[in-house]
DNA sequence: TGCGACTATATGCCAGCTACATATAGATGT
DNA sequence: ACATCTATATGTAGCTGGCATATAGTCGCA
């Protein structure tokens, strides 16, 4: 599934706004989005979010450490959400199909190696 | 799912050895795979596929109509195939959690504008 | 026999994405 | 003062995907 990191991070965001450096590490405890977790797309991925109106940021001062830019979710970030949900349930069903297939015709081969043996 | 066309051409070179153009009709025909039957990806997936060891081809000149390239599995290729049924399964169950996490959050929205309404 | 449609393989190109490296800088602890 | 941690950001090179284009054999048919 490609671009895999904009459904996790709108999902983060869903849930409580955040900025990148947090989100980062949210994805690295993620299992299976542990390779989503680079600074570079992260922080470029947010700002492209930003340009098309799915995010809106906010500069946070308060609080220890530099300042944080904080993003969260507009109404069409929540749409673009469940737009995400809606194909990615479409993909799993496509993935399930693959692998039926698959294991039917797995379990034909090996069928035929028990003959065989 | 990156490279998605790579598993689905291996399982069904796993049914059936075959060629490009026929290959192509077949990922047009299965639902989810219509947009990986451009010819551009398919030959060159194919020659790469090839260069991999995981197919091998040799010319059909019988039959109608120009020449065909039939590309078979090779012994390497069912382990490759195999590989992927093992990543495709592994995928799907991250799509499955990020549904789950999703629909969570997305029915407690909905709570809350119920009570709201 | 000439022409269009179909079968078949192949390359060119470019925009966008990904991974990896690097730059910058404020805050904190010792 | 210096290292470490927090935080954001850019540079770049390679790869991928999507779309267009080239080439050519075969078939039906008018």
């Amino acid at each position: 599934m490609r671009r895999f990191i904009q459904p996790r991070l709108l999902l983060l965001l869903a849930k409580k706004a955040s900025h990148g450096y947090e989100l980062m590490e949210a994805l690295r405890a993620i299992p299976g989005s542990e390779n989503l977790s680079d600074p570079g797309m992260m922080y470029r991925t947010l700002r492209q979010l930003e340009k098309a109106e799915v995010l809106r940021s906010a500069w946070d001062t308060a609080g220890r450490g530099p300042a944080r830019r904080v993003y969260e979710l507009t109404k069409i970030g929540r749409e673009q959400l469940e737009a995400w949900a809606a194909e990615i349930r479409k993909t799993g069903t496509h993935l399930e199909e693959f692998l039926t297939e698959y294991e039917s015709i797995a379990e034909h081969r090996s069928a035929k190696q028990r003959k065989r043996g």
